[in-house]
Parts: C-alpha cells; structure tokens; sequence
DNA sequence: AGCACGCCGACT
DNA sequence: GTCGGCGTGCTC
C-alpha cells in the first residue's frame, strides 16, 4: 500500500506543478469522503475534477470540491491534461475553490505516507492530523423551516413521518438542522423531509465549510513628517505617537495610544497625513516577558551541549538529565545557532498549558521568533500560526504532540521535552500516532538530529540509548549542586494502627505544619480528581452507577454549601448527590477513595491557616487557568497546591520545598503492564519538584505497599535498578520494548454484535497473521461499557522485525459491520 | 459511509 | 393505488 501511496503523493518537482492553463484541465483528488478511502485491496480512489479557468492549482493544494449535493475538502494530487478512459467529460463537474496552497514542504507527504501506514490508517485521517481545524471542513445539507408558510395547525393533517420531521424542527427555535442529525433522530425522516420541502413549508440548503481564514484589520502608516509647518497641533501629536512606534500601527492600537478617534484619523488620512489600508493581522499567541541571556553552564551541560552540536542529521540522542539538573538551558542554546542559521526549531512537550514556565524562558531567549502551536487555541489562531511556519522564516515552534507535522520548510532540529510522557501518543483519534516514533521518521527525512530530553526516560528510549552510548547524554547532577530532595515513605497501615484516621500521616502533618512556620510552599499530589471515587450507602451498600458506562460515579463536592454531584469519569454524565439511598431510603452515605477535592476540604479543616490552590482538570478547564493558577502559587499567594498528574509536568518554583504524595497506590493498582513504569516516572518527576531553590528539598510518600520495589526505586532515585529490573519483567514476557504489540479495539451500541465481530475478527487474525502473531483475546476491555458502547479488545503481539504484518492486518476491516467500529492501535500504551 | 433507486408486501 | 420497509449500487 505504501508503494502505492507513495505513487500518488505529490513526488513531483515545483516545475512541472504550473502547466499551461490551456493543457491542465483536470485534477485528480484524494476527497475526504468515505469513497475515496481504500477499499480491501488498499487502492486509494480518486476523483477526476474539471480545473476552471486557469484557477492556479497545484498538486499539494487543499481543495474544495462537490460529491452529489455536498462538498467536501480534498488534496489535489495530479494535475492531468486528459481523462482517463473510463469516464466521459460530461461527467466531470469543476472543483469549487482553494481553500490553501503549498502546506507540504518537501518530504512532507513521505512522512504522512509512512503514518498512515505504520499506524493503519488511509492518507485522508493521516493528513487531516496534519492541518489545522477547518481546513478539510465538509459541508452538509441542511433542512430549515419557513414558519410563515405554515398554515395553523396544520400539521394535523400531515402523515406521521412528516409530522415527526415537523414537530422535531419546531422543537428548536431556530427550525434548522442537518439532514443527517434528522436521518438519525427518525426513522423514515427521508419522507417527512421531501414532503416538507414539496408543501413549501421547509427548504433544504447546504452549509457553507467553514474554513479558517485570514484576518484583516486596518492599519495606519505615516506619509508625511510630523512636523510639518502646516499641520494643526493635534494632528502633530497624534502622527507623533505614530512616528514613535516606528511609523505603522494598527489602527485600533493608535486609537488607544492616542486617545483619538476613528473619525480625526480619516480626517487625517484624507489630508493624506496618514494612509489607511487593509492588512492581514496574524493571531499568534503573545506573551511579554521580559528579555533575558544565556546562561553559564555547568561541566556537564556544557559536554551536553557539545555532543548536541556535533550531533548528525538524523541521528536522536536521549538527554538523560535528573530533575532540575537544567534540561532546558542546553535547549535554549542548542537552538539559538539553528535560527542563526535561518532554520526553524520544533520543541514538542506534553501539555503546554501546564508548562507556561518553559514558553516563557523560549520567550524571553528567542523573543517574537518563537509561536505556540497547541489544541487550546482557537481555530482562528491555529491557522495563523500554521501559515507563519509556511513561511519559512526561522522560528521555534512550541507545541504538544501534534505539532510534530508542523509544516516547517527548513526544519533544523527536533527536541521532545519529557519524552516519556504518554500524552505524546495519540488515543482517542485516529490516527494512534506517537509523537515520539513520527519524530524519529521526520529527523531522517528532513536530516535533522532529534534531542528527547526526560529525567525518567521510557523503557524504549532507555534501550535505543544503550544500542548506541555516543548518543546517550547524562546529566546525574541538579544545577548549582543542590542535592536531590530526601524522600521519606509512610507506611499508612502502621498510620492507622497507630490510631490515625486523617488522610495526613504524622509525618506529612509536622512537615506541612513546618512549612507555614517558614513561609515555604509545598505540593500535594492526588491520583485522582473529584472528592471520593465512589459513595456507598452505609446501611444496605448500594453505590451509584453510572447509567451509560460500567464504572460508579465520583462524588463532586468543592466547597461548603456547593452542590453535592455525582459523576462519571467516563463519559461526563452527571447527577445530584440523592439524600436518601434509593434502594434504602437511608439518610447515611460512607464516601470511598479521596480526590484533590477531598484532601483541599480536609487541609482546610486540619490547617485553616494553610492557603490552598486546586490544581487538577476541573480548576484547569479553561484556556488561562492555568497559567493564571500558577502565577498566583509562584507568587506565593498560597502556601499549598494541590493537584493531580498535571503537577509533574515542569513545575520549577524556588519555594516549593516539601512534595506530599497521597497515596502511591492510586497508580500502582491498574492491571496494565506498564503501571509500573508510569507510577516510577510520575513519582519521580513530582518528588523532583522539590528543592530547586536554595532550600533542600524533602518529600513524603503515603502507601499501603511500603515495600514496593517500584516504590523503593523511587526513594533512592534509582532509574538505572528499576529500568533493568523492569526490562527483565517484559523480555520475560514479549512485551515492548522487546517485541511489539497491536491493540484492536472494538465498540458499537449492541454488546451481542461487538462480541460475536471480535471473534469473528480473532479468527480471522488467526487465519491472517498465522503463527507469526500471538493473539490474544477476544476480551472485554477493563470497563466493557463506557457511553453506552460496549467494548472488546484483540490484543496481537509480535517480534520487532515484523512490521509488516500491519499491512495484513487492513484486510479484516471488511469483517467489521456497520454498527460496530474497529480502532487499530498500533504500539498502544495503555489497555484501558 | 451515506444516500439514491427500486422492488415487494400491507392497508386505505 | 399508496405507504413504508429494506437490499443494491454509485459517488468524478
């Protein structure tokens, strides 16, 4: 299939992209529609699109183009000058427009090739990953009502079909909705539709895509010198103003500046003073911090950075570098050459919403050179920001995982910060691509070395390090020679047979106390958010359910007198706390596991002089949150945060001197098999948030497994024990890194059709794939229903060198019926 | 994948 | 006749 691809992908050189209009008369296109997708064979379908009048299309341009009454986004992959034999010219219809042209810089369509196959996708899902939001928008046909033309009442008089088509529009003010959305909501609509449409008192219309596009504002130029004899001496101050910043302004920005208004400003501008005209503003993200230089760097940093430099084209290397031992420093001044040298630079990291620390030393080194490319920006300005790496000016695209395609024309260097995080791999979408492995396939295409940076490397990375020690980077010292912080582990049981019942040991109790005394802050880790992971009724233990997902539903409460709410972590359904047991009707309710709501509420009873922050998903959700929750900790306008994995992520305060782990547990109790490796990494990571100032450092862990080897590794900081004694565990067991595993993953509304296609889907692997495979399964996943859909798993493992068994693989997606959807997950990180 | 089209049984 | 169900084929 590859080969194939690779075929039609845009392989050929700009020259032969510009025919003569007279020539160039068709284009064949990639649609982003279900008939274009590949059929059992993997043959990618086409349609062949009439170019009108010279529109200067190009192979590579996003296009838009009608298949039967809808439109629908496409690439354009040949420019042709004569159709193929089997279809007839009256047949073609025009392409509607370009939404976009040259988004694929060179080698660019190899990488989206090798991701669609690699992770068993088709080139549409591969490149639409590629863009940002919109620009594959599709239309879609639409039914509106016109009220005016309904008679009275009369819908009595109307068949039931088109009385529920009727009565549905009329639910919705607006008496609008998609045809499709119709489809689904009744059955037989098709009828009530028509027969709408004939009486006239509805009409079908399609939606125009919305794509993204370009914001224009106007600005204000200077024409004349300031202090021209003959100018009033308003005008003078205003055109001062202007001349000050350098002559150009927008034109809303100079009203501020100038207290003026828009009507002296055309005044002027009809003096011809000033010109007014319409110029494109790019949204960019901006953040104004303050400049700063490099930095001195210690021995092994500067050893670091060397071997950085002197790094190959297309060779990675692993920057192992303890918590605080100043990662960042060495990236900050391996980059600056690179834009020097007028090539850009891609820092992918795991969330960069909780990393504004890290944006802002970028900032502060490269200045406006450096953009944020991540899903928390609008579409308007995730458009902006794709088009300015077009560009091909030299920059440092910061981003999360999928800006590794950031279309960068002269990409000079790759750096995937905390390159273990499971963040990098994408799930819930297709194609389940990881940053990491689409990174080492983009360093080799584009000859341009890969830095994967982490205190806690992946077992994977680890490995690929030892093949090749010239290429592994150690950093085993904080900077400045501040020690690792002591970490202290609290047996709970003990805690409670001591008579304890808090959620804080003594331990954590007197440090916390210690911590109010000398003005110092701490943080809290939580496994889980919400307040109790499940409530169960004293007397007869009935717990509540969630009604769409096979899991209980948290217990929600943040604050005095807030509403008590149950909800699924699942799915998001959500309901009120009942005061009396349904089963029961007993006012008593026991409340089980304790969340970052739970330990907020029980710091604030045991320490009411302690300022609190919450720092989880639910304090987090919207775009500034936590930036702003942040800065008010880094400022010291709290003494404790409290929070859940989001802490781990590059949390660099002076002050933070004591890290307090809830409970360890949490993370270690899951069935998967790489619990232990992320509990290792999660723990270490937050423990070394401590001790970055001049203070040591010092953290506590509270469990119920003490004795732990995960735990233990943790407490002396040793990755090196863990990671051997953990590769070990997988070689024993085939599991990655040595060998490799795919995870089919099935759902669908019937829980007798997913299971009965999984086994029918199992054989078939079995029949396919023959011995060469392990293949385990089918079974039901952990939490078999979630949203309704019941869920099964097949999960297939194999050796290293087999990589081409995916390919195979693509032939029992014809197994699949309709209802039931099949995920392929290729080196899936988790089983849930 | 949807959505047309067309064929066949049940009911005014 | 007409309505409504579902199997089959096409999308430039």
């Amino acid at each position: 299939m590859t080969d194939r691809c690779l075929s039609l992908a845009v392989a050929e050189p700009p020259a032969d992209y510009s025919f003569p209009p007279s020539i160039a008369r068709f284009v064949e296109v990639l649609v982003d529609h279900p008939y274009s997708r590949p059929d059992e064979d993997g043959e990618q379908r086409l349609l062949t699109y009439r170019i009108p009048n010279a529109l200067p299309v190009r192979a590579g341009d996003i296009i838009s183009v009608p298949v039967r009454s809808e439109v629908f986004g496409g690439v354009a992959i040949r420019i042709v000058d004569r159709l193929p034999e089997h279809l007839e010219e009256t047949r073609i219809r025009p392409i509607n427009k370009i939404i976009a042209s040259g988004c694929f810089p060179d080698r660019y369509w190899e990488l989206l090739e090798r991701v669609a196959s690699y992770y068993a996708t088709d080139l549409v899902t591969a490149i639409r990953i590629a863009l940002p939001p919109g620009l594959l928008e599709q239309s879609m046909r639409r039914l509106r009502l016109k009220p005016e033309a309904i008679p009275h009442g009369a819908e009595v008089f109307c068949r039931p079909n088109t009385r529920k088509v009727l009565q549905l529009l009329q639910s919705q003010s607006a008496g609008d909705y998609s045809i499709r959305y119709l489809h689904k909501e009744i059955k037989g609509a098709e009828q009530g539709i028509k027969d709408l449409i004939k009486r006239g008192w509805a009409e079908s219309y399609l939606d125009e895509p919305k794509t993204a596009s370009a914001r224009f504002q106007l600005s204000v130029t200077l024409s004349v010198r300031p202090s021209a004899l003959d100018i009033s001496k308003r005008h003078q101050e205003i055109l001062n103003i202007l001349s000050s910043h350098g002559g150009e302004l927008w034109l809303t920005d100079l009203e501020k500046l100038a207290k003026t208004t828009r009507k002296t400003l055309n005044l002027m501008a009809e003096k011809g003073y000033i010109a007014l005209q319409e110029q494109e503003r790019l949204r960019l993200s901006s953040v104004v911090v303050t400049k700063d230089r490099a930095k001195e760097l210690t021995p092994a940093q500067a050893i670091a950075l060397a071997k950085i430099q002197a790094l190959p084209g297309g060779e990675q290397t692993l920057l192992h570098g303890v918590t605080g031992s100043g990662k960042t420093e060495i990236y900050l001044q391996a980059i600056a050459p690179i834009l020097e040298s007028g090539r850009s630079a891609l820092v992918l990291v795991p969330e960069i919403g909780l990393t504004p620390q890290l944006t802002d030393r970028f900032t502060a080194r490269f200045g406006d050179r450096v953009c944020v490319y991540h899903s928390a920006l609008s579409d308007g300005e995730r458009y902006d920001t794709w088009r300015q790496m077009l560009s091909g000016q030299a920059q440092v695209i910061i981003g999360t995982r999928s800006a590794i395609f950031a279309p960068l024309p002269r990409l000079g260097m790759i750096i995937l910060d905390e390159e273990h995080d499971a963040s990098f791999k994408q799930t819930q979408l297709l194609p389940n691509y990881h940053a990491r492995t689409v990174a080492q396939w983009r360093s080799q295409l584009e000859n341009c070395p890969l830095i994967l940076g982490s205190a806690t490397p992946s077992l994977e990375s680890w490995q690929q390090s030892q093949e090749n020690p010239d290429n592994y980077l150690s950093l085993p010292d904080r900077i400045n020679h501040r020690p690792l912080p002591s970490v202290e582990i609290v047996d709970m049981r003990r805690e409670l047979q001591g008579g304890n019942r808090s959620l804080f040991s003594r331990s954590l109790r007197s440090a916390l106390e210690n911590i109010q005394e000398t003005r110092q802050q701490a943080i809290l880790f939580v496994s889980r958010r919400g307040h109790s992971t499940f409530v169960s009724c004293r007397s007869c233990g009935y717990v509540a359910e969630c009604p769409h997902c096979d899991v209980s539903l948290s217990y929600h409460y943040t604050h005095e007198g807030a509403t008590e709410l149950l909800r699924c972590h699942y799915c998001n359904y959500s309901r009120l706390q009942p005061r009396f047991c349904p089963e029961c009707h007993s006012p008593y309710f026991k409340f089980f596991g304790s969340g970052t709501q739970r330990v907020e509420r029980e710091l604030g009873s045991e320490f009411p002089d302690l300022r609190v922050i919450r720092f989880d998903s639910d304090t987090t959700r919207t775009k500034n949150a936590p930036r702003e929750l942040l800065s008010k900790f880094a400022n010291g306008e709290a003494d404790v945060l409290v929070g859940t994995q989001m802490l781990t992520k590059g949390l660099d305060i002076a002050r933070i001197t004591l890290v307090g782990v809830m409970a360890a547990d949490g993370l270690l109790y899951h069935s998967d098999y790489r619990a232990a490796e992320r509990t290792f990494q999660t723990l270490t990571q937050v423990v070394g948030r401590a001790g970055r100032g001049e203070t040591k450092g010092r953290a506590i862990i509270q469990t119920y497994t003490p004795e732990h080897p995960v735990i233990r590794a943790v407490q002396t900081h040793d990755y090196e024990g863990f990671v051997e004694a953990e590769l070990e565990q997988r070689e024993s067991l085939a599991y990655p890194p040595h060998g490799r595993l795919i995870l089919l993953r099935l759902s669908g509304l019937d829980g007798a059709e997913v299971e009965k296609t999984a086994s029918v889907l199992a054989d078939a692997c079995i029949e396919v794939l023959g011995t060469e495979c392990e293949i385990l399964g089918p079974a039901p996943a952990t939490v078999q229903r979630v949203a309704r859909r019941y869920r099964w798993q097949i999960l297939i493992k194999f050796a290293d060198d087999r990589g081409e068994i995916i390919g195979r693989l693509l032939t029992i997606k014809s197994l699949v019926p309709r209802a039931v959807s099949l995920a392929i997950d290729v080196d899936p990180l988790s089983m849930d």
